[in-house]
DNA sequence: AGTTAGCACTCGCAATATTAGAGTGCTAAA
DNA sequence: TTTAGCACTCTAATATTGCGAGTGCTAACT
């Protein structure tokens, strides 16, 4: 491209970019100048301006007000100028204590997510993928409801659960559903949900002629169990917090944007899509204001890291704030805490 | 007490209010002249005013506007003075709809919850009291889960699930474990929770003597159990949904209230507490703005009514919005819900 | 070439004035 | 007790103004 932006006009953007996130006014030409290091003019400095305006880096709110970054701009900046600033010992001594191995990963989601909300005065976020893939079904179990109801509960990798309602044509005694879990758990234990769903089932399917009633029935239970996408687990595995924090921000005292904000948090179903979206990506990703294409998220960024075990993908962290926040140090808080709850999950398996 | 209010002010007062709230706007002395039906002038209504604002019924914003409402006038308004308008067919036949009798009490509460949310445009929500003194046991079990830590599954009610995790001081077969559970169901199943808490746990405990090792652990694990106040179902006992209308009310633009406010439908806790005062009241009932004594709900009201079966109260279910809500509606409303839920509730036990 | 100083110009913002209108309280008469 | 009349108060909306910040452009300088 013709249009390379020099050096010094980078140093400038980083600095201009700088200055905005942490006032948060518009930067004129004669504070940028100063406080550039650089030995240049005021001048100087609008020629630049003018040359990243063109560029779509900057713009100023009115003819005499100073430059505010861009999107684009923005994206500039945390893609090749920022300079992250590490965390200090004692920020990571805070999160290892909050990384207690014996909670279920629902809890252990919670108190990361408050962490992140914390340590970033903004919103946190933990997200535990649908199908972890690496999830084996530890143990199943039926226990009678009322009529033609039948609660079926998984033991998952150990540490959670997961309870399903099922219905069935007709009454069970205790004593059958146990024969039927006994089969199942002979059969499935051990297995990752991944092949149960799509493959053992299956093949216990096609092979059911010399068997009798009572492992048909077993089967076609296991399919609802398994079939359905869990509508309850799926609700719970999103865990979002400090969400309030988000009303302080001055770009965001627009009650309308803020009100659609919080409603696709109670959705979830935009987030969820947008973070899904993450699940390939490697360390830290980020989208800036419309980047995500979602207009409910147009003032806001997120910050986002997958965490993992044995190069294994078990979901998503991050935070959302307003676009202007102080990238550098959400950035590597992000991105260290992605790697502790990777280290941690990996030592508790 | 001598300053009674006279038939024609308390008739003003209502006209008032009712304007309040229609249009939002300070009642002036000419238009409530007009709108009172009265065939009085202005004056005259003017002097009613002044004796209102003295009796701290009424105030003015400021010299030249009209009078609103105060807390207390609203009170007397609701307690007195309102003509509630009775819900049409149409309306109930919603509702009717969406009272499955089969889904879990979790999902009954929210399908209310959301029901009333959109009815009144406003906040909805629905508490379980956390000991539901109606709740029996049905069926108590035990699954191993890693290290020394065990899974107690609860079925209460026929229809409710509760998980509690329990640690103990060794590892435990699936066989002892089914063991223990087979002791704890022929002596607990079919009693009610607060007879197990309370009673029968203890009573066990004082003639264990003669018992064998395994139903001393048993025990000591169904201590486990029922002792903490369940912190997980401590907070899925309150289900609040259309949080987010309130964002579109005037009075509530205050970003730092709301703000206050989010943070207490969060917290859940000082909500619960002031539900809790509700469960004796019978019928509907009211708390207008800073009567609850809690700062955060200062702009608001909450109308609540409790829910019960033969006579015992199950719940609360209620709306929360700006302290200038349409009670005449509101009322009725969370009334019908009510009375509809506790049948839906008595028809299926 | 790139850099700088100078300068006219634009624009938003805050402070100040002005006005219209709504509503009150009081008084005196009916 | 009610009413009409009237002076008064206060708000909200609408100009008017001046100030300051910052720009873009041009012409001179290195």
């Amino acid at each position: 491209m013709a249009e390379e932006i020099g050096e010094r006009a980078q140093h400038l953007l980083k600095v201009l970019v700088e200055s905005y996130i942490r006032n948060g006014q518009p930067v004129g030409s004669r504070l940028l100048a100063r406080d550039s290091g650089l030995d240049v003019s005021a001048a100087t400095v609008r020629n630049a301006m003018a040359d990243l305006e063109e560029l779509g880096m900057v713009s100023s709110p009115h003819t005499s007000a100073g430059r505010i970054p861009t999107n684009k701009g923005y994206r500039m900046f945390v893609d090749s100028l920022l300079t992250v600033k590490p965390l200090t010992d004692r920020e990571i001594m805070t999160l290892n204590g909050q990384l207690g191995v014996d909670g279920s990963n629902q809890e252990l989601a919670a108190s990361v997510s408050d962490y992140l909300a914390g340590m970033t005065e903004m919103a946190g976020m933990v997200m535990i993928p649908r199908t972890a893939k690496r999830s084996s079904l530890r143990h199943i179990e039926f226990m009678p409801l009322s009529d033609h109801r039948i609660l079926a509960i998984l033991v998952i990798n150990e540490k959670d659960v997961q309870n399903t309602v099922i219905r069935v044509d007709r009454q069970y005694t205790t004593a059958e559903l146990q024969q039927a879990a006994n089969f199942l758990n002979s059969e499935l234990a051990g297995r990752e949900l991944f092949d149960v769903r799509h493959r053992i089932l299956k093949e216990l399917r096609e092979t059911k002629d010399g068997m009798e009633q009572m492992m048909h029935q077993a089967i076609s239970m296991a399919e609802q169990v398994f079939e359905q996408p869990a509508s309850k687990s799926n609700a719970d595995d999103f865990i979002l917090s400090g969400q309030t924090r988000l009303m302080g921000f001055e770009e965001l005292s627009n009650m309308e944007k803020l009100r659609g904000l919080f409603e696709a948090f109670n959705e979830k179903q935009e987030i969820l899509q947008l973070l899904d979206r993450c699940l390939d990506g490697d360390g830290v990703q980020i989208f800036i204001g419309d980047e995500s294409g979602y207009g409910v998220l147009d003032e806001c960024s997120m910050v986002t890291s997958s965490y993992q075990v044995d190069g294994e993908v078990l979901g998503i962290l991050g935070v959302i704030g307003p676009t202007r926040m102080a990238y550098e140090r959400v950035i590597p808080i992000v991105d260290v805490t992605a790697k502790m709850v990777s280290a941690a999950l990996a030592q508790s398996k």
